[in-house]
DNA sequence: CGTTCCCTTGAAATATTTCAATTATAGTGG
DNA sequence: CCACTATAATTGAAATATTTCAAGGGAACG
């Protein structure tokens, strides 16, 4: 049996929906500038007046590559709906994950330097995506000055979040990474407009476990762990998120024989007083 | 201990005392905008021509830092000369290194997204650096097209870099992490004209912990396993490589017991992610 | 309706960390 | 310049987190 509720795939219940933001015409979306900016929360500045430019929209269905490793740059993505992750292929073929790009997100800057990606986005789900020449985008640059910024910004909040993910993966315990990834899954989904409490994981176990550098059985059996302790309710790739506050800020599980149901957390909100911790 | 370099070391204090972020006096050394692109690895192209742009040099001391985290973003950083480690800061204060920038590096990029600096940079040694203001680079991008495309290219790098270390972090053992790390610093010495062969390391044991998700136990006995086996020649901070070929495709070593000196290494190719391991 | 992929769970194997003790090394100030 | 102190590095032994191996059940899909 298994729990049941709203699919996060299905139209967020905010009022903003960018779905009409594309043009219909000739059997294919189309965007105009105005649209790309809101996608991407930036503020269109003057650049929002430009009626000429339109970018084309393309769909893809799970389990297509919108580009792949070593292919010619020349275009950048944006995820106008679905889900998809980007990888890395290591010379045995095996995929360690990147990310899990949705709504909002930007594709394919790693391919600027060398020009080439140096990854690749694979749909989990259907998805339909803005396709964004980077030429246009620079010479667009000269043209509107926020929209040069906006690139920027966004190439290094990309920066930004890997960075976190160093962190993450070189500090954090198994279980804190689980816990985090479910965390920022939901804050993600808030975002868009659905659902932080409830959702369904669009990857598979490998997935998640290639991402936090853990095993497939340890993300499952982690999550499982959460299930029994009240702190989730899992059931295959559906989640409810029952103690948030406590994922947030969860170290490693209490002893599960032992006394308390008690958590080590971090003394974050708190204040930073004791160090007598710190090595 | 045959080291190709000069000295170096001073106690890379351990974290805190970020109060203030040494900025130190202003140098007295200028750089034009064709140093830079020189410094940067990047055809000038007609910015050689201008003359009218230069740059100032800081100076800093082994323990100061350039910039700190939540420090107002308006300026980039290149190093001239000398070693530094980039790192993060968790609740506890404790230090997550994300990188070791050196002679080239481009530093601060994070901060764009927010306009403040997401990392802090820590000299390791006494170091060079050239003051860049990203709005001073911004408005050479538009009259230049090569400068925009460098600094897209160089962010770009940087991400591509950070990914790599994802991989690392989430796929390999700790004697491959420790492995790839020396020939990643071995290699980025040697394109900078010092022997890649014999060098001194900059860090503590405890920051190529913290950078290779390791604790800084592991990190010593494993170098002190790769000299065992004649792989490598380690006495404190000085390192010689005996065995590169070795070290840049090893994955696990091999069973102490038993008699085989042979070592695993991956199937097929022996490139690709070793190019820019680290910062 | 079968085949394939995905998820879960246990038990054993093992890699890495933790704890602890000892020896180096560098920086400080008399 | 040397002694002194603090920080850094090495190493062993024990503790433990995570992986590996293995098997069974479930869901998805043509």
């Amino acid at each position: 049996m298994s729990i049941s509720f709203a699919d996060n795939r299905s139209a967020p219940t905010s009022s903003h929906s960018s779905a009409e933001a594309g043009r219909q015409r000739a059997g294919h979306l189309w965007s105009s500038l105005a649209d790309v900016c809101n996608l991407l929360q930036i503020a269109p500045g003057s650049a929002a007046a430009d009626r000429d430019i339109v970018f084309q929209h393309v769909q893809f269905k799970a389990g297509q590559r919108i580009f792949t490793i070593g292919q010619p740059f020349d275009m950048l993505y944006i995820v106008n709906s679905g889900f998809l992750k980007t990888v890395l292929l290591d010379d045995a073929g095996n995929e360690q994950v990147l990310g899990f790009p949705m709504k909002g997100d930007l594709l394919g800057t790693d391919g600027i330097h060398q020009k080439k990606y140096a990854s690749e986005a694979v749909a989990l789900s259907s998805c339909d995506i803005v396709m964004v020449p980077f030429k246009m985008l620079t010479s667009l640059s000269r043209r509107y000055p926020e929209m040069e910024m906006a690139l920027y910004s966004a190439i290094s909040r990309e920066l930004v979040r890997e960075q976190i993910m160093l962190n993450m993966l070189g500090s954090l315990s198994a279980e804190a990474r689980v816990a985090r990834f479910l965390m920022s899954l939901s804050e993600r989904f808030s975002a868009m407009g659905y659902s932080g409490k409830e959702f369904n994981l669009r990857m598979t176990r490998q997935d998640i476990g290639s991402y936090l550098g853990l095993t497939l059985e340890t993300v499952s059996r982690t999550m499982s762990a959460f299930d029994r302790l009240g702190y989730i309710g899992v059931d295959g790739r559906a989640v409810i998120l029952k103690e948030a506050q406590t994922l947030r800020t969860l170290r490693r599980l209490p002893p599960s024989k032992a006394k308390a149901k008690k958590v080590i957390v971090e003394p974050s909100d708190i204040e930073m007083a004791d160090k007598e911790l710190a090595a």
